[in-house]
RNA sequence: GCCCGAGUGGCGGAAUUGGUAUACGCGUUCGACUUAAAAUCGAAUGGUGAAAACCAUAUGGGUUCAAGUCCCAUCUCGGGCACCA
């Protein structure tokens, strides 16, 4: 007898996948289309993991089940491949960061078909392809001739072990997000998107997005609106008066002193002869603590700086101080102390010894002008490394910027010896003497050395999607508004940055009348992560990580290993990977296949309910995005055709059923019985059976069940005294019976005694 | 500190609208097949108890005919933010 063996089915089906190109999708006008992403990922040496093979099933399976359901589906595929590993690798080993993703790329692509996933090969894109970054260089100067790409100096976040800046989002807990290494601040020119002229919008539309709750909000809560006021102080002594920002402008009364962050840019005019050197000793020291040390170590500190200002409510002198818990970035750099009102403030005061004056509230538009402010600052996307995209800017004799022209794009990444970025704040790309010199209207220019931050190479990616070979424009205007926004988005990472980001281009684009929609994505699925069996997380270092090229490999399939990871729980919760589980999964794939090629089917069709609830199940459980009841329900639906027999109908009907899940082995056990894979109805009438099994509960407890006739589920009565009459019920109800509850909705009948 | 999630058998988890708690899978035990093992097939499996029955969804209260599900308080774990005025 023949045996279920998954390589050898799954061997035969790629081949033909790869051969007749099923998943090839092209814009049919009229037809309803669905368009389906994973967050594309960075090719690593390491190749594909568990949690790539997680995120990229969920889309797999939506994918094919829409297909089965007759939709228009596109399912394209991408690779994010600038970056730091990359780089890194590159200045180890002397290798081209090009060669090394070309390999990478391979690797990965070869692995992702061995999972036999309905991509459409033909819509490839990879970030660092010139063909692909000339286009970001195109969305970065659209940005830059509307003025939302802007240079700045200001203090910024530095790493001092990769050398280059960050964004706000690239800094966790004080530490670079690659190397872990701690931050500094340090003042540079920088570019910057102007993400905060969105804010409002961004905010607003949140509500109207089909995310997870959790994602919506930690989005809001980095947006952080706050309405407020400023407020003016004048200085005694003629200094340029000070604008502070208040959530709480009716406290007024109750402000006995002012501060001022040490960034803050007037801060020299606040200083006296007596005062300076201290307050700029205090300056230098906290621009030198690190983050780290910051959030280590709260205890206030701050100095006098000798000024007063004028409190415009109690026309009272009040004293400026400098202090580090007034950050720079955030309102006006400068804060009116209400210690009676404010924890910090009130620290502060006791702390240094300054008067706290219990305030009457007033009315809040007194003294000062309506303002709100935003706790998200402007994108920094200027780096200082070498494998990015060139910043398509060049600057003349006296230092002014200048756009690269568009028919001179791309702006090529130079080949150099060296990828080691110095100390000079200068990428490596500055080691490209020729390259450096460009010629724009007859002006001799040098060009800039930054790179953009990767997340502006993902932030464009997913319209690219929709004409991927286009060479006239970063996206087809026809082929965009047929395949977008896009339907379904999955990932497991990038909460607030990438998905802000991208939203933020889809409203500039849109403004710019290059997008129809406003939102780029209608929803958003984000998948837990995968842990090792231990429940820690899979690290190389632990040893504790599953290849899911050796479960394939083992014997397993690439059907199992999707299976097992649709049904190990909700997608959207952290799951510990469990090698005995996988091999309960290849036992259910093992019945399937002995159902199909190894049974005899039944005549008489004793099934034909469970195979209408299945369909249901099935069907509702993938709309609702359960993939492991889906499976569950597959299961008992196997279990029962052991029991009363299948027929042909059921064997064809669990095969398209699987189809999403396990599709090498159901296209070999549709070819077997000669049926196509179209999804299958379910009929209503099927669901209901003739008798039904009414639960009696006294006081709230099971205490007998009775099979009635569907139709008395209409008579109470009937019910009741059936009840009743029951010898088990009986035993209870001998003191009497209060009163009785029929739901028939719940087909159960609640005696209360 | 603030804002979200979550807590159910030996384990992963199910229970969709307040209505039979523990679906499905793993593990364990027993049986069939086999010289034997593996594989496969079948049965049992929350706890206590001889049974009747009682007790069980983190803990303590509450609402309800009925609570894993709703309300209040507490504990634990996970995630996010963290001096944002």
């Amino acid at each position: 007898m023949e045996r279920y063996e998954p390589l050898k089915i799954e061997q035969k089906w790629q081949k033909i996948w790869e051969e007749t190109k099923p998943f090839r999708a092209t814009e049919e006008p009229g037809k309803p289309k669905m368009m389906l992403a994973e967050m594309f990922p960075y090719p690593s040496g390491a190749g594909l993991h568990v949690g790539h093979v997680r995120n990229f099933t969920i889309v797999d399976v939506l994918t094919r089940f829409y297909t089965q359901q007759g939709l228009n589906v596109l399912r394209p595929f991408g690779y994010d491949t600038f970056g730091l590993p990359a780089e890194n690798y590159a200045i180890k080993t002397g290798t081209a960061p090009q060669d090394v993703t070309k390999t990478n790329i391979a690797n990965f692509r070869k692995q992702a078909k061995r999972l036999g996933y309905a991509i459409d090969w033909n819509r490839e894109i990879n970030t660092s392809d010139p063909e692909y970054y000339k286009w970001t260089q195109w969305c970065f100067l659209q940005l830059y001739k509307k003025g939302l790409a802007y240079q700045k100096e200001s203090y910024q976040w530095w790493c001092p072990e990769d050398q280059t800046v960050l964004a706000n989002e690239q800094v966790e807990n004080g530490k670079c997000w690659r190397c872990g290494h701690e931050v500094e601040k340090k003042k540079m020119k920088q570019w910057f998107f102007k993400i905060t002229e969105y804010a409002d919008e961004l905010l607003e539309e949140i509500d109207s997005l089909e995310w997870p709750e959790k994602i919506k909000t930690m989005q809001k809560n980095w947006i952080g609106r706050s309405v407020g006021a400023e407020i003016d102080f004048e200085v005694v002594g003629g200094a340029p008066h000070i604008t502070v920002f208040t959530t709480r402008p009716d406290t007024i009364y109750g402000a006995t002193f002012l501060v001022v962050a040490p960034e803050y840019t007037a801060l020299d005019s606040l200083l006296t002869d007596d005062t300076r050197e201290k307050v700029l000793d205090y300056k230098a020291t906290a621009l030198k603590k690190s983050e780290i040390e910051r959030q280590e170590n709260k205890e206030k500190t701050g100095v006098f700086t000798g000024s007063y200002a004028i409190n415009p409510a109690t026309k009272e002198k009040i004293p400026i101080w400098v202090a580090d818990y007034v950050l720079a970035g955030y309102g006006t750099g400068a804060i009116m102390a209400v210690p009676a009102m404010d924890d910090r403030d009130h620290e502060f005061a006791e702390k240094f010894d300054l008067p706290i004056v219990e305030t009457e509230l007033c009315d809040r538009d007194l003294f000062g002008t309506p303002k709100v402010t935003y706790r998200m600052r402007d994108w920094l996307i200027s780096r200082q490394r070498y494998w990015g995209c060139p910043i398509p800017i060049a600057y003349d004799k006296d230092g002014n910027p200048h756009p690269i022209p568009e028919d001179q794009l791309p702006v090529l990444i130079p080949e150099v010896d060296d990828y080691k970025p110095d100390n000079s704040g200068r990428s490596a790309l500055a080691k490209a003497k020729d390259w450096l010199k460009v010629t724009i209207n007859g002006e001799e220019m040098t060009r800039e050395t930054d790179t953009l931050d990767g997340y502006a190479c993902s932030s464009w990616y997913l319209w690219r999607y929709a004409s991927p070979h286009d060479e006239d424009a970063a996206w087809n205007q026809d082929a965009i508004k047929y395949w977008e926004p896009v339907d379904y988005y999955c990932g497991g990472d990038h909460a607030v940055a990438h998905l802000l980001y991208i939203r933020f281009w889809c409203k500039f684009f849109a403004d710019e009348g290059y997008l129809p929609f406003r939102e780029p994505i209608k929803r958003l699925l984000y998948n837990g992560y995968i842990n090792a069996p231990d429940g820690k997380k899979m690290s190389k270092s632990k040893g504790n990580v599953i290849d899911p090229l050796d479960v394939i490999n083992d014997g397993y399939g690439a059907d199992t290993l999707r299976t097992y990871e649709m049904f190990i729980g909700p997608y959207d919760m952290d799951a510990a990977w469990d090698p005995r589980s996988v091999g309960g999964v290849y036992r259910f794939l093992n019945r399937c296949w002995t159902l199909a090629f190894a049974t005899e089917y039944s005549r008489t069709d004793k099934t034909i309910n469970i195979r209408h609830k299945t369909i249901k199940k099935v069907t509702e459980d993938i709309h609702r995005y359960n993939f492991n009841t889906a499976v569950a329900a597959l299961m008992e639906y196997v279990n029962e055709l052991y029991k009363s027999g299948a027929t042909e109908e059921d064997v064809i009907t669990l095969a398209k059923l699987i189809k999403p899940f396990a599709p090498h082995l159901a296209s070999e056990m549709l070819e077997k019985l000669s049926a196509d894979d179209e999804w299958p109805q379910w009929d209503e009438k099927y669901l209901v059976s003739d008798t039904v099994e009414v639960i009696v509960q006294i006081n709230g407890k099971l205490r007998a069940k009775l099979t009635v006739s569907a139709d008395d589920l209409n008579d109470e009565k009937k019910i009741t005294n059936l009840a009743l009459a029951d010898e088990k019920v009986q035993k209870y109800t001998k003191s009497g019976v209060k009163k009785t509850i029929f739901v028939p909705k719940a087909k159960l009948l609640n005696i209360v005694i």
